[in-house]
DNA sequence: AATATAAGGTGTCGAAATTACACCATTAAA
DNA sequence: TTTAATGGTGTAATTTCGACACCTTATATT
């Protein structure tokens, strides 16, 4: 039985591909939708944007309804207008992508009954997404690999603190290609943007590697004109 | 004595930025407003997208509508979604740019009342335009500048036929500086996508160069992982 | 015919960046 | 004490980058 849905003329909706990094994998955040159409498929946060909210502000708004995430710094990437995106009328959607780090404890769950659950999933190997939200997941992704080459948005994913070998394999989950060592350590402290703490990794069963932070005020005086981090 | 204006609740609209190359110029694609607000004004080609229509199509669709021009590859690079962009409601505005040949010959003209001229304006000492399309333009001009290195957007505003020379001074347009005539031409011929014509420019009063032509299915195989094409 | 003008076209060398490549050191657990 | 796992390091060959200057050719001018 099919079920008949209420039509609409035209709206703005927000799209998020909040990625993170966790135990080497790099994963994005999905929900679990809680209304037709495409009930109980699995989707990217998103919704409509309100009539005095800028889209920045919606993206934001939105995020933390349906996940409980705040304070991210989202970035648009795409618009998606084509006619028929939507079954129940004209939708076109601004997506954002946002960067986090995810430590073990921070949860994820909706704020708002639009969503049944939120949670963390492999970007290798997703289900099929509700609406075109595949397609937007792709082209973001797409935009995050290229942007690792001239922003510092490896380090918005990893822990204040981290390892040299937690920063490569990053770049490794990105790129989706296995980098030289010696080669990446070399360039990456070459550029002078990272602190040597005197810190070491606690809790391995191996030999604990030093810790660096992250320099935000190197780094903007260095990247004025952009360069390439990684060839 | 102050208009009183109607107002709506929301729309979608599309602004062009048309980049255009002659006579070493680069230049973009400005019309005169007849309507109501911005009354005269200079603007952006843009307008309202049509509830049946792609954002992709309307973007073409208005174009021609206020410039007579066709045919163009454009692309989306931004949206704006600020809450007060437009005086007489809520505007979510797409943002697209484009390349094209400037022919002497090829005349623009508007197809519909809205616009009462149109016509090629240097980069280089804008006025102020309508609504915030200033900022429109910024935003834009900046990414062809980063676009340059890792697209062939150069051989987009040159004619089918052109010199190094041709190609540099677009170059040195964009980036805005000027470049080394023998490592420009090296790195380029390097790539191996240009294509050496038995043809020498005509009608100059001087040593005529050698014509080029870019070769796009060379560069599509070259440069399916991108690359910088100047530093 | 001679000259002036304007752009076309070309090569080298030093510096810097990139790549390929392998082994010993350290720590904790068994 | 041994094993397992990762940390941490240097060099040499190659490639790329950037700086740099002069002769050639075509037309226009006298």
């Amino acid at each position: 039985m099919e079920v008949k849905l209420p039509t609409f003329d035209s709206v703005f909706s927000i799209d998020c591909v909040i990625f993170g990094f966790d135990a080497g994998e790099l994963k994005i955040l999905l929900i679990e939708r809680n209304e037709e159409p495409f009930k109980d498929w699995l989707a990217l946060p998103g919704y409509i944007v309100e009539q005095d909210e800028s889209i920045d502000d919606a993206a934001e708004r939105i995020l933390y309804e349906l996940t409980g995430l705040r304070d991210l710094h989202m970035q648009q990437f795409h618009t998606f207008g084509e006619v028929k995106r939507h079954p129940q009328g004209r939708v076109i959607t601004v997506a954002y992508y946002a960067l986090i780090r995810i430590n073990g404890q921070k949860e994820v769950k909706p704020v708002t009954q639009y969503a049944k659950s939120a949670f963390w999933h492999p970007v290798n190997d997703l289900p099929k997404l509700a609406f075109d939200h595949s397609e937007i997941f792709n082209t973001g992704f797409n935009k995050i690999r290229r942007r690792l080459n001239y922003q510092p948005i490896a380090f918005e994913l990893l822990p204040e603190k981290f390892t040299l070998t937690q920063l490569q394999s990053l770049y490794e989950a990105v790129l989706n290609k296995k980098l030289d060592k010696r080669n990446f350590r070399k360039k990456m402290l070459s550029y002078g943007f990272l602190k040597e703490l005197d810190e070491k990794q606690k809790g391995v069963s191996y030999r604990a590697a030093k810790l660096y932070k992250f320099d935000r005020r190197k780094y903007a005086k260095i990247f004025q004109n952009e360069l390439n981090l990684v060839q």
